[in-house]
RNA sequence: GGAGACGUGGUGUAGCGGUUAGCAUGCGGCCCUGUCAAGGCCGAGGUCGCGGGUUCAAAUCCCGUCGUUUCCGCCA
């Protein structure tokens, strides 16, 4: 048998720049862009940027930068650096990389549009989001979106936890019927189809298969609104099941899918809650809750003065306003960063909404604030065929396009309800962004498209 | 859909009838051995969104237009 020679040592084995205080004495090699390049004469700090964090390299050797200066390279390069992981005291987060070499995998040779090696981005939002597909390299900015993806998996976890199954329901639909909101048209092999505004009808039917379901995905609102809490495309975190008792299990389930998210950040997510300044809030175990009727009735108690018009009690919705000092009065009252509002008036709420068996003007429904700004909706359902076909006629809308989805109800539904989760709004709130564009990866409103 | 505000180098801004249009950051050069929003000196980079008007003179005042943004409405 041959003899095989033994093999050359492996190349050092790439590691990430957050694993690499594991590594001290080792030889590492890092993967990644290069983020910042300060030289100060007879030193040199190279910080190296990967997708989870960045590393410090220093050399006292111009020849290390070789790479970079002959063919003078600017920052969002992209490189490989080897050396040797040293504990220094003086290192930002006590580690460096020494006797670096570096070698170029993709060479830059442009100043960025916007410059993300600071600690702050200082961009206008507009510039912000033009550039989003570099800016949001930016650490700070891709901390709102690391958050984003942890509240995801939390949402998912917890409800997978009870029982819940994730369900993916179409996002292209026949009907554009389901409630106010405007829908896209587009063109469906000629028919006309619609974006799906929510997967309401499709999380209810399942109901009737797994009893308890939930699904994370976009949804698509044609509303020409233009504020800084709303956009045109965005995630809703959906849950939907049967056998409640009325609204108020669906509360307790809310409440608790919540408090497992902030607990997932406050575990898991330090460093992103550290570098953008957040502080989580603390789930209550009873959140508060106030009917509709008494926040309207309280609201102007406290703000009677300040209320644009008489019949702002009159007003069967809350305004952005009303819904601020409800948040206000939640965090002095309760203590609470959050605030259950109930029994919003039926006229308000779409058909399938559940009455409220003891004030049949009022519904069993909810909004959830979180400081001061609507962050879910939710509530039970009907749940009875004849129900859903009174309340079709009473909405003055045709039974047709409902036939499917009445179809569930015909043939045997519990009890039921749920919620809907906005996910930007959720980060909005939690970060405290002026602009919900600002939480959004890449928004679409009423004139932005791209990117 | 309604109301208001703002468009000045790549980015963020000051100037608001006569300025060589200022500052910061980024970029280029030089200096600097522990930076970490590095620092110091020098330099390049702007027909002040666009069109019209008022004026001896417009970044600055007026009108229009395009773009952006904030609040309200609708919606979540």
């Amino acid at each position: 048998m041959q003899n095989i020679p033994k093999p050359e040592p492996l190349t050092p084995v790439v590691i990430r720049t957050t694993e690499a205080h594991a590594h001290i004495g080792e030889t590492i090699r890092l993967q990644g862009w290069l983020h910042n390049l300060r030289r100060l004469g007879g030193v040199s700090f190279i910080v190296l940027r990967d997708g989870w964090g960045t590393l410090q390299a220093v050399t006292e050797n111009e020849a290390d930068l070789a790479p970079l200066l002959e063919e003078e390279l600017s920052t969002e390069t992209v490189i490989t650096l080897e050396g040797t992981v040293a504990s220094v005291p003086q290192a930002p987060g006590g580690i460096e990389l020494h006797q670096p070499r570096m070698t170029v995998i993709t060479p830059v040779r442009e100043p960025l549009p916007v410059v993300i090696s600071k600690r702050e981005v200082n961009a206008s939002l507009p510039s912000l989001l033009d550039h989003a597909v570099v800016v949001n390299r930016h650490p700070a900015r891709r901390a709102v979106f690391r958050l984003s993806a942890g509240a995801m998996a939390a949402f998912r976890a917890v409800l997978a936890n009870r029982g819940f199954t994730e369900i993916q329901s179409p996002k292209i639909v026949a009907s554009a019927t389901e409630s106010g909101a405007n829908v896209f048209k587009i063109d469906y092999f000629g028919r006309p189809a619609y974006l799906a505004q929510s997967p309401q009808f499709y999380k209810q039917v399942m109901v009737g298969v797994f009893q308890g379901v939930y699904e994370v995905a976009p949804v698509f609102r044609a509303e020409p609104h233009d504020t800084t809490r709303h956009i045109n495309e965005y995630v809703s975190l959906d849950a939907e099941f049967g056998f409640i008792e009325n609204h108020f299990t669906v509360m307790a389930l809310l409440r608790d899918v919540l408090a497992h998210i902030f607990a997932t950040f406050g575990e898991q997510y330090r460093a992103e809650l550290e570098l953008l300044n957040a502080k989580l809030p603390s789930v209550p175990a009873q959140i508060p809750h106030i009917h509709f009727a008494e926040a309207k009735e309280l609201v102007f108690q406290l703000h009677s003065k300040e209320l644009k018009g008489a019949d702002e009690r009159a007003e069967p919705d809350l305004s952005p306003q009303e819904e601020r000092w409800l948040g206000e009065w939640a965090q002095k009252e309760h203590n609470s960063d959050f605030l259950f509002v109930t029994g919003y008036p039926m006229r308000k709420r779409p058909f399938y909404t559940h009455a409220d068996p003891a004030r049949p003007a009022y519904s069993n429904s909810f909004d959830l604030l979180f400081r001061g700004t609507e962050l879910v909706t939710g509530g039970q359902r009907l749940h009875r065929y004849a129900d859903y076909l009174a309340a079709l006629e009473q909405a003055k809308l045709p039974i047709e396009p409902f036939e499917s989805y009445l179809e569930a109800f015909r043939y045997g539904m519990p009890p039921h309800g749920g919620f809907a989760i906005g996910l930007e709004r959720l980060l909005m709130q939690l970060l405290g962004a002026p602009n919900l564009r600002m939480t959004t990866l890449f928004p679409r409103d009423l004139n932005r498209l791209t990117p």
